[in-house]
DNA sequence: CGATTAACATTATGATATTACGCCACAGTC
DNA sequence: GACTGTGGCGTAATATCATAATGTTAATCG
């Protein structure tokens, strides 16, 4: 099996099929809620699986729209509960300069990762760069500052757009 | 006078007199918009001003209170309407993980700045570090990216804040 | 089984941000 | 001095994002 990391590391090729890095999204969730005695109940996975369908970040009423279109009845709580369930979990991250949410590409991995928001396509990339880690602690003890989690958002333009 | 980084670069003593930095940063504020040949209204000269005596980040609707306050017949669009403003000139930056807005410690400085939040008392710091600036350029041209912009927020305890 | 707690539904509300429209002061022009 | 374009702002309404409060259902465990 691919790692998340092959899975959704970088900007991926057009005709890329998502219905793949759902599934072994899905499967590691599913491993490592059983791991850690935590339940991945009905509404918590469909959550993270529309997330990973969408491939890019997605708001939780964007979420919600979903959700109550397939029967369920929902409400704006239902989908912020699972969604802070998930990022307990860290099976999903929240973008705070989109206020949307993506799927984590390396549940498990200590860290906030690092994110690259296309402004033209709408992609996100997650990385987990050594360095920027390096140089954001080093930057923070610097000031006599304790780092407990950092937000790095990149905005520009992806490869692909960078092109076009 | 002091330089805007000397004035509130890093966490401030406790006796720390706001008023001397509020004033240098209106004055470099007024000199920026007279060399771009732009506008620091009244308004906008206030909401600078409530920025930097709040010196921690302020809400857009704590502003607002702050200005309702004084007889200005005030609703959002007045403060939002400031903000961008204030934000294009690089005046103030927006923290997105706090929804926030600080003043700018160095107007005219190119880059984006990274901040430095205390969860404990709400201060921020900002940093101009250039090795976290190197680090992500070359993080994101690694994958292809092209960098325009980008949202370094770090959460922990300053300094004083650590050791109580 | 009965007690306890986690998960969820539902309603309402809070917090943040924007749209739309119109007025007025001012600058530039004739 | 009147005409006109523009920027800044007031005002009302609304959109968007998130949480509080309350009660019900459902899983878990002694």
């Amino acid at each position: 099996m691919n790692s998340p990391q092959e899975r959704n590391g970088g900007f991926l090729p057009d005709r890329y099929d998502h219905g793949d890095c759902v599934e072994a999204a899905l499967e590691e969730a599913i491993a490592v809620c059983g791991d850690r005695g935590v339940r991945l109940t009905p509404v918590r996975r469909r959550v993270l699986e529309i997330i990973w369908q969408g491939h890019r970040p997605l708001g939780a009423y964007a979420i919600l729209e979903v959700l109550s279109g397939e029967g369920h009845s929902s409400a704006p709580p239902t989908v912020y509960r699972a969604l802070e369930f998930l990022l307990t979990q860290r099976l999903v991250h929240r973008l705070s300069s989109l206020n949307a949410f993506v799927g984590c590409s390396r549940p498990g991995h200590p860290g906030a990762g690092q994110f690259l928001l296309c402004t033209a396509c709408g992609t996100a990339a997650e990385l987990n760069n050594p360095d920027i880690e390096r140089a954001i602690e080093h930057g923070a003890a610097a000031e006599g500052f304790v780092c407990r989690d950092h937000t790095v958002e990149i905005s520009g333009l992806c490869p692909r757009c960078r092109e076009a």
